[in-house]
DNA sequence: TTCATAAATACAATCGATTGTATTTCGGTA
DNA sequence: TACCGAAATACAATCGATTGTATTTATGAA
């Protein structure tokens, strides 16, 4: 009961080698059934479980893949992980589950006790704080395969699965100058961040597109809390013309500022239409519903794993196939913060 | 770069022995500064990392403890998962965290693989679906220490940390009585969970105090999604009597209720009172704001990883301290969705 | 019955790090 | 200079499973 009976264990009590029954427990042909079936009797007599420590270390395979995420609570992160935990099952693969909490710091740890756990790759979507790379560069001459989904960096050979920001950003702007507005706000996170980049870029292509002068005074530049929202909100209603329109980054940050409208009686959408970005679940809760950006979250996490389990496979005879960029395509879902205005 | 250099590279091409290595690198006082330095830097020079696989096989030890929830998107879990990982960490410990989807199928094959990595402890919150123990008895068995949060099974000699959840289904039905509801629906969850069986319990003891007749029709046991609330809503409306107040056992059956109050034009809380329970973020943000019972999930993740720590540093002597039932307060956050009542 | 061949099993090395024991080296003292 | 004890290092077994090679056993044909 104390300590966990190994294949020794069972060779011994039926005076066989434990080369036999290792193969017979992976049930290789080279043992006969009429053993197979003596040493799988005595294994569930004895409750063996197989010590994966030493198996993943004599094969140097672990069918284990990482994931790091900025948090696990964050609903697009948690449908990714879906994404990634379905597919890595099905090819009989385990997933760890790490969160780095937006934390440079942090991030740097788990990477190194991912690979000192010798796991067969990572996927891996970078923390906020994310502006050294030593940790990922290190990880790729280490030889481990990884892949970036969401947020990624700039990393020669090193592929991503990302959300095309540039064109969501272009869509929740334009949405709203369709819909009348003129003076657009723009909550815009991080600027070191890829995809808070791409989504500001989009929202200046609209801007252009539409011949709307961009005013710097209209980009809040934040980490994108719900308590950013509030204080960005009120900057913008602070300036000395009207605001009638707010793209945010995030719906989180957008929900903020739609609190703090209400108390300000700021009506939503007919003074201020507003536009998300993730599509958490709370958006289509609130009052007024939120319109926002959807990200096909788990369809990510699941064309992520094929490629890193491709890559994986593939690992040994190395530097065949070229980094590579997949970009899916995230959809505008209308609801009341942008609808019906009357102004 | 392809190969991992291990400590025999170091070895060798110092030309000193692997064990003199090994202890250098735990920093061993029996090997000389020098020497030492000299490691380091060529470790350092090589890219060397521990190999945790051969080390924990070693040592039979491997300094982790398996965490697994139903849901890792679901706040309550999220914050206990924070509190688990700051007492682990802090304490040297890694944490791997699974998600059994409330699937027992999942947490059969989650709890199998957490005992073939050898983690050194396991915190648990069975699934709904979970009414056989086969796998946790195994675990037992086998020498694993474990312990239950939040949602427990009756297994001897396993401790748990829990919520007093009957008082808080007593504090929620109380509230709502104490504003004036006599009809109160309540949404149960599934009865093989002591943590639902406990609310009902509370539920009906508040009734009983302030001699309200107990009503098996008005009870609807489910399995709390969004949308068993929104079924339950319209089960409860189509009684021959009205309905003036509602205890869902979870926050996300009452908003679905909410949803399909506001359809039917059914007023929140002037016509039914609402009470939800486990505090969910949105519950907040939404309009009216859910009233709720708050749980301390991240003093909890501290209890619980603190507790098995302990039973992991006295495992070997075993059967030492008994198992032992922490419960912890939950309180009551009064919102809109029960205040000021006009009826 | 005998031998060739296939089937079944045993032997032994290995994965990488740890650790108890044995040996060497060194500094200091008589 | 010789020797003792401590410091530093080397040797070798071990954790539990896997796997290439060698050996034994069984089967069938001649």
């Amino acid at each position: 009961m104390e300590n966990k009976t190994t294949i020794h264990d069972i060779a011994k009590t039926l005076k066989i080698d434990a080369s036999t029954v290792s193969r017979a427990l992976n049930n290789s042909p080279r043992v006969s059934q009429k053993t197979k079936d003596r040493i799988m009797a005595k294994a569930n007599e004895l409750g063996y479980q197989r010590n994966l420590l030493a198996s993943n270390l004599r094969k140097s395979v672990t069918n284990t893949i990482g994931v790091i995420v900025p948090r696990i609570s964050r609903h697009f992160f948690s449908s990714v992980i879906s994404g990634i935990e379905e597919t890595a099952y099905d090819s009989g693969y385990n997933v760890m589950i790490c969160q780095s909490l937006e934390q440079l710091k942090r991030e740097r740890k788990l990477v190194e006790t991912l690979l000192a756990n010798r796991v067969d790759g990572v996927l891996l979507s970078v923390s906020m704080e994310t502006d050294e790379f030593d940790h990922l560069l290190n990880m790729k001459n280490n030889g481990t395969p990884f892949l970036f989904f969401d947020r990624h960096c700039e990393i020669e050979g090193v592929s991503s699965v990302l959300i095309d920001d540039f064109q969501g950003g272009f869509d929740a702007t334009e949405h709203l100058i369709l819909n009348g507005c003129k003076n657009i706000g723009h909550f815009s996170g991080p600027q070191e961040l890829a995809i808070y980049r791409n989504r500001t870029a989009g929202y200046r292509k609209a801007l252009e597109k539409h011949k709307i002068p961009y005013r710097p005074e209209l980009l809040i530049r934040s980490g994108l809390m719900e308590n950013d929202g509030v204080e960005g909100a009120k900057t913008l209603l602070s300036l000395p013309y009207k605001l009638d329109g707010l793209f945010s980054a995030n719906d989180i940050a957008a929900i903020g500022a739609m609190k703090y409208f209400k108390n300000e009686d700021v009506k939503v959408p007919d003074d201020i239409a507003i536009v998300g970005f993730s599509n958490e679940p709370v958006s289509g809760i609130i009052d007024p519903s939120l319109t926002t950006i959807d990200q096909p979250g788990f369809q990510i996490g699941q064309i992520a794993t094929k490629l890193l389990l491709d890559e994986i496979s593939r690992a040994p005879n190395s530097n065949a196939a070229m980094a590579k960029t997949t970009i899916l395509k995230s959809s505008l879902i209308e609801r009341d913060s942008s609808r019906n205005i009357s102004h």
